[in-house]
DNA sequence: TGTACAATGTAGCCTAGGCTACACATTGTG
DNA sequence: CACAATGTGTAGCCTAGGCTACATTGTACA
């Protein structure tokens, strides 16, 4: 601004974190984005599978808050990555994968809102708040998560 | 899939979300997203003008990991949105809005860390899990990790 | 058995946020 | 003062994930 620039080399400056650190870290939560979507997906199908016998566009589209085109676009994307596998006007299967990745997430998810209802949140408040929070939990969080709620309960 | 399909009113099943409750918890995650970006940019902005003396799109791109063009694309938007102020070749200022936005980011975000670290979590992975969290916690939330943090602590 | 209606598929549009390549401005230095 | 290096701007491309509108298929029931 009205000062003539400094180099460009490094701060002049205190308590910034490292350069390559912080970008390291805005590029793993872009990369935890990246598979939020996947991951909500196959849980979505996983538990409509469990509970009605299938997994149909319309319902996912219903749960999910968004139109059936957005499903199909969605899940034209699944397919291409072996997550799901679909034919024309059946119904939704997942692949191992994205059995697998179901599984995983469903854990999570519960690991996730179980530590806030031991905190004291509410459970609808959990509930929502884990739909968020579980894609950007490590593992090293996640097993404190699980730590804690024992602990907590007492 | 196999069996002919049920009408489409209502589960035969147990276990289940309700369907409202449950699209409009994905809606608010959605709605978090939307504002994530906004967030981080403006606390950055704010953080390298209180370190250095001036945001610059160079050292915004630097911090955030993408190129600069990323970053003016990004700085058009907030600036649209009224959270920041921008003219040609100089560096970039945060409105009231923006600034104002800013200190909670900043707040809730050293609330996040704060509490992962009570968990003992250590710091760097409670850094790098908090620049996600952040965006997806309700204020109750917010709020139950402060007082935790008071109590783990001891 | 036809046919209306529900479900699915698809085309085309939009915004956000990534990128590279290239153009232009500013600034420090020889 | 000129000019190279650094910083900034922008065009054009991409993917993801929203939407509406319309076409097609499958199913239920009169
Ligand atoms: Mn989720
Ligand atoms: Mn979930
Ligand atoms: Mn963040
Ligand atoms: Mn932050």
């Amino acid at each position: 601004m009205s000062s003539p620039k400094s180099a460009t080399v490094e701060p002049v400056n205190p308590d910034l974190a490292p350069i390559e650190q912080q970008a390291a870290g805005f590029e793993a939560v872009r990369e935890a984005r990246r598979s939020e979507t996947a991951e909500d997906y196959v849980e979505l199908i996983d538990d409509l599978i469990k509970a009605m016998g299938e997994a149909r566009v319309v319902d996912v589209a219903a749960r999910m808050g968004v139109s059936h085109a957005t499903v199909n676009r969605i899940l034209a994307r699944l397919s291409k990555e072996g997550l799901v596998n679909t034919q024309p006007y059946r119904s939704i299967f997942l692949t191992e994968a994205g059995a697998d990745l179901a599984q995983q997430s469903r854990e999570r998810h519960r690991i996730v809102v179980e530590f806030l209802c031991a905190l004291g949140i509410d459970e609808a408040t959990a509930e929502r708040d884990a739909e968020g929070i579980e894609h950007y939990v490590s593992t090293e969080t996640i097993e404190a998560f699980q730590t804690w709620t024992g602990k907590l309960a007492k």
